[in-house]
DNA sequence: ACATTTGCCTGACTTTAGTCAGGTAAATGT
DNA sequence: ACATTTACCTGACTAAAGTCAGGCAAATGT
């Protein structure tokens, strides 16, 4: 742990405390104590349940239930007892609530765009936060199955085209509506994963089926602000483990040598090279993995 | 100003908050309140005249007469009439305070390694954290003329001549002691810039002189987290200024022409191509500007 | 010279945050 | 069934933070 290290973290945490504090502190903007605005803002963002909201906001029981009133009182919130166990209770915000955390929101935002603001000419700020508040919160990261035609499946498979495209010269749309191929990536073929991070997607990776014993992974790609997390790997897992869900017993997938990390990362899990099994001219390296 | 930006702001800040907020509250694990910790440390790291403590502390100031009493009582602090203006008054920690200033040092330190630790498997995360704390506080870089053989001087030498080295794939080790330059790049001759921020060295530049009229730029370079930010045009003016404040008329450099947005800002600096003046087999590309 | 301003202190006050010991009603364990 | 636990509320309290009017001494303006 060196010095020098430790010296960069908080030179850090020193920088972004004067930003990050100017955005906290639209939260008192309005007239109200820091304490009930986090708490309406808490709710608005979806906390209800109050043993949540508690754990969320790192309340005392007391102080939270004081805050609530509060909030009751102003006419911004409404409680009801959880219709499960009438001991818990569930807020929500009243149509004057719903109006007064869009205010919040409009200040954050408006904070927000001032920071940006500052710095429009600094290209690079905007993808270096992406990479901190991604391993900051990768904790968060979830996979979901969707269908290759969602938003955030569209989103990551334009990302990875253009991606394709840059490095390689050429034209891709991976994407067509009427590829052959969204057919056999979903149920019961095959499947589509993302990667998401509170909504914003990260990555993806398809499993391409034909109701055979036999799939392929296709359409792996890792969104740059994401990778160095591990998290290649984990949503290669998570296909696998998909494609066993489908009955499916061997995957294969083809890929080029100058991706050494992703010829390792297979390697490494257990995939063996085989022959080429395809004609494209891209691939010059093919895997297969029983599962 | 786009919403995803926004958005990815506000991620960031929701992100970090976290974290910085863990750090911040290593000041609450001495039995002292914020206000007197945060005053004890604002004097700690230099922040002595009343008047400038109660503007970066942004407190009261009643308020900060009242802590500094208590800070007083604790005997970690002694306050002194300012020998200029004898209203103003000056803060300064006594031996005990030294001490005090020390442990609340070594216990953001830990905190900051704590995060270290919990990240250590994301070798990207500290250099988007430089990327993002050099940006937001880039107001604060500041130009320095110092010696060629000068600790923060010979840090960006070697980081040159790493950079150097594995992107030729050759040897350079720009900073032998006995190096015939190293005189030329000081007054009355020739002079060496550094630009730092608090302190850490983000980039350098040479003029090397003979006590004649013309004279050349060499050694420049910027840190990887400072780039994108103009520091480079910046840091360029910085050194025309000292050549003419040296009494010399004429830049010379060299530079290749790979090395595309150098030159572009040569040419947009008002440099003009001249022929090649030396025989070195890296350049393929001369400037030269009449100051 | 004298009014004004500046820099800081003091006392009196309010608000906010946070703690803690009960207390009630509902749910749960055995 | 009855003791225990859980979820929340209430009242009483303290500490910390923040506000404001006034005051004094030194500095400054004219």
């Amino acid at each position: 742990m060196s010095a020098d290290q430790i010296t960069r973290i908080r030179d850090f945490s020193r920088a972004v405390a004067v930003e990050v504090g100017a955005l906290e502190d639209s939260f008192l903007d309005r007239g109200r104590s820091l304490g009930a605005a986090r708490v309406l803002n808490a709710i608005g963002i979806g906390y209800k349940n109050l043993s949540a909201l508690r754990s969320f906001l790192q309340l005392d029981s007391g102080l939270l239930s004081r805050l609530l009133r509060g909030l009751e009182d102003e006419g911004l919130i409404e409680t009801t007892t959880h219709p499960m166990d009438r001991r818990s209770r569930v807020s929500s915000l009243t149509e004057k609530g719903k109006q007064e955390f869009d205010l919040y929101e409009a200040l954050s935002n408006e904070r927000a765009a001032g920071i940006l603001a500052r710095h429009k000419d600094a290209p690079r700020l905007l993808q270096a936060m992406d990479v901190v508040t991604i391993t900051l919160s990768r904790k968060d990261i979830v996979f979901e199955e969707v269908d290759y035609a969602s938003a955030p499946a569209q989103h990551c498979l334009t990302a990875f085209a253009d991606e394709l495209s840059t490095r390689l010269n050429l034209t891709f749309d991976l994407k067509q509506s009427g590829d052959p191929e969204l057919a056999q990536m979903k149920p019961p073929f095959g499947t589509f994963l993302v990667a998401r991070l509170q909504g914003r997607p990260l990555g993806c990776v398809g499993v391409k089926g034909s109701g055979g014993p036999c799939a392929e992974i296709k359409r792996m790609w890792i969104a740059p602000s994401a990778r160095g997390l591990g998290l290649a790997r984990s949503m290669m897992t998570a296909a696998e483990e998909a494609a066993r869900r489908l009955g499916i017993q061997t995957l294969r997938l083809d890929t080029n040598s100058t991706l050494f990390e992703a010829v390792s990362l297979y390697q490494n899990m257990g995939w063996h090279q085989i022959e080429r099994f395809n004609a494209d001219p891209y691939p010059d390296l093919f895997f297969e993995k029983h599962l």
